[in-house]
DNA sequence: TACCTGGGCACAATCGTTTGTGCAGAGACG
DNA sequence: CGTCTCTGCACAAACGATTGTGCCCAGGTA
């Protein structure tokens, strides 16, 4: 701490109301003279003066926080949606916190107290787990919490998340129309909104072709690459007519790359491969994979303004509480046809 | 702000500051009997009391707050170093802040400032630009300043950075051994330390061999693709006899690997490349990319060691400020022999 | 009885702001 | 000359914690 507010209403040889006033530009407000205001921004020039945003928290009950609890900040997508809510938030004067939950709900929730009892001002969550007690008890206590990228149907929280429905369709869709009928799909983590919405748009695509999906060409138990990898070791072994995999994150595909290379199974010549999300510099990957890829900034943009929404709107509309991004069809190299 | 203490000591019967004191372990000291310690206790738990820690910041003059910038936090270089930063922080009570400076010294000075009036009781920057004295500044006033990546010789602050020379002498021995001479380099932001140092690396790995660096074979001004893409597409055009490029970063190997495409030059067949840092499945690339790679973990878990350390130790010693964290060579397949 | 000691607690200042209110002096007006 | 209305500012109470100090009472001792 430099210089106070105090020291610059003695410089200015004024009271420090008036110097706060005079600073704030409540001057007219309180009719405090043009000479007076000159002198007291004088002072607070030369001393260099900063208020103390952790006084002016405490009087105005204000942080000018935003807390956001993604579960792997080195994951390219959360990573990205980091960074887009920062930005939005900084230019609201806002700055956020960030905190990595390793996926561990048991460490989404400790942080989450511990940002609450900071006094953040609202949350943004990536929750982990198919849990949403705690979240939907923060957001009663008086934080608004809003969900991005994993959600919880009817949780009554805001949401922003993508079409997984229509964008799985979209996905099982490029196979299909290759031809691809045995399809085996690497699901990320059964219970959350994204993984069983993807399902039922890949049920959807596959029941525009006339077939029925069957569960035992589902395997996965996360969005992670060792879930990707396990999984696909599995089906390529158990099920060696499968022409093409469907994984549910960028994870889950390379997992089943390396699967699939251990398996002595090509791609895409022998077994072709779509996925959800995109990474960086996909394309220049031995096999630039085919994807739906969700609009990241769109999710973390919009996730910021509802918080922030949240907190000064002072009508809080709970309607229209879900947000749905639309995702974006990247064809690659990844799917050939099936050869009869 | 659900309950404060003096609701606590209301319920329990007690004065504020027994309250206070029975919940922070100070009860002996104070002589307060067992008994109403449990009452405090047990008032808390049931108004489900959580200390504000503003108030504690402001009256204690400790925010537990780490101010982290980063040029961009969707680069996973900086994505990783920030999480492992969040998780050290978290580990001793600290939280996070983070901001991006979108590789604008501009922005990055108007964040500091932003993160200097939160009173963060630490930096940890990884900055852009070549200029050092707003961060010297803030470090002259009081706020330790840990420089992580990108650092500046003799600057006087806490620094923590890889073994640039080392590592670049190692990539380009990389090519030399295979019987390269003509070894184009892509360069990232001329006068920051990394690059500076990379630079006399690649200079004692040719003098090894008996050559003296060129420097028309040298050219980009970022770290960024698109400069590793201009400046990979002129040295091609230009220097047509060049065996191999050395790119001083992930994306400028990117930048380098589409440019070389449009050039009709294939790596590793027409043209070799290696590279400073990694990137997540690397090794599923089209060309899997030789490269020096940063310990980006332990460059995070250091510099939040030493931001904490500078903050907690009451002797801040100045001494051995600088850290070299040690690279680790992978070898992959984007290296050939040079044919005669 | 007078004195001392120590236990158990309350009071009040403090951190650095913001903001409601009060008070003095100056001019206007009758 | 008294009253009224501005002007220009100072005082002081918050915000919610921590912490130095003071008070009171009980019991032991001389």
């Amino acid at each position: 701490m430099v210089s106070t507010l105090r020291q610059v209403a003695e410089r200015a040889g004024v009271s420090v109301s008036v110097a706060s006033r005079s600073l704030n530009g409540h001057a007219k407000a309180y009719r405090i003279s043009e000479a007076t205001v000159l002198r007291v921004k004088a002072a607070a020039d030369q001393l260099g003066f900063r208020p103390s945003h952790t006084a002016r928290s405490l009087r105005l009950k204000k942080t000018g926080l935003v807390g956001v609890v993604v579960p792997d900040l080195a994951n390219a997508f959360f990573a990205s949606i980091s960074r887009t809510i920062a930005l939005a938030a900084e230019a609201e004067g806002y700055s956020v916190i960030v905190a990595d939950s390793r996926e561990q709900t048991e460490h989404e929730v400790r942080l989450l107290h511990q940002l609450e009892a900071r006094q953040v001002e609202a949350f943004v969550v990536c929750p982990v787990g198919s849990e949403d007690a705690h979240l939907r008890q923060i957001d009663g206590r008086g934080t608004p919490v809003v969900l991005a990228d994993r959600t919880f149907p009817d949780c009554g929280l805001l949401q922003v998340t993508s079409q997984h429905r229509r964008g799985a369709r979209q996905a099982t869709e490029l196979l299909t129309a290759k031809g691809h009928r045995l399809i085996g799909v690497l699901q990320g983590l059964p219970g959350t909104l994204p993984n069983d919405q993807r399902l039922c748009g890949h049920a959807e695509a596959l029941a525009k072709v006339g077939i029925s999906m069957d569960h035992s060409l589902v395997a996965g138990d996360n969005f992670t690459e060792a879930s990707g990898y396990v999984s696909a070791k599995r089906l390529l072994a158990e099920r060696p007519d499968l022409t093409a995999l469907f994984a549910f994150s960028t994870p889950n595909a390379m997992g089943a790359l390396r699967a699939a290379a251990e398996a002595g199974r090509s791609v895409p010549e022998d077994l072709s491969l779509v996925t959800f999300d995109d990474c960086p510099y996909a394309d220049l990957m031995r096999v630039p994979l085919s994807t739906v890829c969700q609009d990241v900034e769109r999710i973390g943009q919009l996730a910021a303004e509802l918080a922030l929404r949240a907190v000064t709107g002072s009508a809080r509309k709970k309607t229209q509480c879900r947000h749905d991004v639309e995702t974006r069809v990247i064809v690659r190299d990844s799917i050939s046809s099936v050869r009869n």
